[in-house]
DNA sequence: GAAGGTCAAGCGCA
DNA sequence: CTGCGCTTGACCTT
């Protein structure tokens, strides 16, 4: 797969806009701001999880906001502005993600549909160091598809693309410097973080 | 309520 | 050196 190729081709397609990369969602400057301004000030939590007969730490900090309640003083607002202009959708929670260097990770997955509302994208914006997205089909030949993550990128994925595809981000033993991923997505009405 | 899927780290092997 | 596939278990979804 070629990793430089049209900005406006889908890397996925489908009835609902399949799953589009935007490289040049936010400028350089403003992209170095927000990463900024939530790593220093986002509330991170950790999260473990059992494996084998040990508890350990989810490879990522994680943070959540509901969209009717974003701190001020992250520029979450702002950031939504910016990808209603591209992706218009009635979000209602935005997920943060710190992928503090290379052994930080997400195994391949896909968002759990019923915490989503059908029709609506998923808007996610990076920010910080590049990493490498893979993206592989569910159903017969499941060749992946590689998309790097770059700062200030906007990832939009259709609803019915989690159905269709996973997507998860590899560890790696080379340098990386800290990424940050902002996820806006429209959960129901009666959903509970 | 039972069955099946998720998702984490480390090891062995190619 | 690098990347893969396999493994267990608590929790979640069907």
């Amino acid at each position: 797969m070629d990793l430089f190729s049209t900005p406006a081709a889908p890397l996925v397609d489908d009835e609902q806009g399949g799953i589009r990369y935007l490289r040049d969602f936010a400028g350089p400057g403003q992209a170095q701001s927000w990463f900024e301004a939530l790593r220093q000030h986002t509330d991170w939590s950790h999260q473990r999880r059992p494996m084998y007969d040990r508890v350990v730490d989810v490879p990522r900090l994680l943070a959540s906001y509901q969209i009717d309640a974003l701190p001020p003083h992250l520029p979450l607002a702002e950031m939504l502005g910016h990808v209603h202009a591209q992706a218009p959708a009635p979000y209602t929670t935005v997920g943060l993600n710190l992928y503090r260097d290379g052994s930080d990770s997400v195994a391949m997955h896909n968002d759990k549909l019923h915490t989503l509302v059908p029709g609506n994208p998923i808007a996610l914006v990076s920010l910080g160091h590049p990493r490498r997205m893979l993206i592989r089909g569910k159903s017969g030949t499941c060749h992946s598809i590689a998309v790097e993550l770059e700062p200030g990128s906007l990832l939009v994925m259709s609803h019915v693309s989690q159905l269709t595809h996973e997507h998860g981000i590899h560890k790696t033993t080379r340098p990386f410097g800290q990424r940050i991923s902002v996820v806006f997505r429209v959960r129901p009405p009666d959903w509970k973080e």
